[in-house]
DNA sequence: TCCAACATGTAAACGGTTACATGATTAC
DNA sequence: GTAATCATGTAACCGTTTACATGTTGGA
């Protein structure tokens, strides 16, 4: 085969790639649905950036592609992972995360919460919970199928199932928490009402 | 003055650097201070690409940037907001967000807990519920100063310090979540230990 | 005299987003 | 026939990241 190309390391689109891999050979058409049904939940990505991302990894020889007939419509490109791009995932889990990158546009709003026109924010954090309550609901709904099908996490379940377990508990909790946060901001602004205050108001 | 050059909205950066200028005309060195001390809780971001956002927000007309002396080293280049830029922020913040582009590597590295070499996934929780309750202590330290200079959010504090104090106890919410999951893993993986799997497993 | 903090940037590379393009098969 | 789903991409643009460049002032 051809030299690889040169990459140090996958980025994190090509290591979230990589670890749907190691469960199964998939096409980019497939990881699209997989992002969209499990991993997308830590993070997102556009279908033109996964076909991109896979010939990328391909070339660096994280992964190899053949053509298969497609189910319906035009062939598709599988991929599997290699041993090369199995270690790039070790590798990738026992690298050091840098905590304070933060990108959370929802959290970058509160803190322009003074900044919103009169009743504007409370109306904002309403809708945010409803829509967060319905991914709630979602969310514990399809732990309670994986639950029933594998077990509980804690003994029962074969191990590649606890991490989608743990994850989906972790989407759980932390969502949980910014209803619990809406909750409290609402009660704070109630109070403020009551004391004579608009719960905000443009500085000049 | 020139015609503002065409942009149709600011970036997120834009509008979290437009928002730390409505409260104070700021230098590009000022903002990436604050960024480091409060707003970069919910955004992140190089101080490069807030000296190149200050001068593309300029052009816009979103801000007017003017000379000052110093006060040790270099002249400074002050920025304050336009009207421009305080209709830019109403108009970001009346926008609607889309809550599935989520992008935590942590979130992630979870999905991927059974890929770990065995007993990794676990000190791994154990190193990262250090570093976030040390985070948490210093959380909970800024905003028991605030609300000591500034009284309580619900009624006594002014509406710009409400938004900052909203923004530290959403953020000690959060950070409660992921530890209180952490705490819920360590469990499971201890109950899996005694049930004689080791907690996670390379598929071959 | 040397280091830390002050202060501002440019250039290149990389990653993310939007818009556009193409065509097959299956079910209604 | 026509719409939905299957399936893969390219190109251009914008935003993020890393590496590099420059020079001043004040304090130990």
């Amino acid at each position: 085969v051809a030299a690889p190309k040169e990459r140090q390391q996958p980025n994190v689109l090509g290591n979230a790639i990589l670890q749907l891999l190691s469960r199964s050979p998939a096409s980019g058409y497939d990881l699209k649905a997989r992002f969209y049904a499990s991993i997308g939940r830590g993070w997102h990505a556009y279908d033109t950036q996964i076909y991109r991302e896979l010939k990328s990894l391909e070339q660096a020889g994280y992964t190899t592609g053949r053509v298969v007939k497609g189910r319906a419509g035009p062939e598709r490109r599988m991929y599997s992972i290699t041993p090369r791009g199995k270690a790039a995932i070790a590798e990738w889990l026992a690298s050091p995360m840098d905590l304070h990158k933060v990108k959370d546009e929802f959290a970058l709003r509160v803190w322009s919460a003074d900044l919103f026109p009169p009743g504007a924010f409370e109306q904002y954090l309403r809708d945010a919970r409803e829509e967060w309550a319905t991914m709630l609901e979602n969310e514990r709904m399809s732990l309670r199928v994986l639950v029933a099908e594998h077990g509980e996490p804690d003994g029962a379940a074969p191990a590649n199932v606890f991490g989608r377990q743990l994850g989906i508990e972790f989407h759980i909790m932390t969502t949980e928490a910014r209803l619990a946060w809406i909750d409290r901001a609402l009660k704070v602004i109630a109070s403020r009402a009551d004391a004579g205050y608009v719960d905000t108001e443009d500085v000049d």
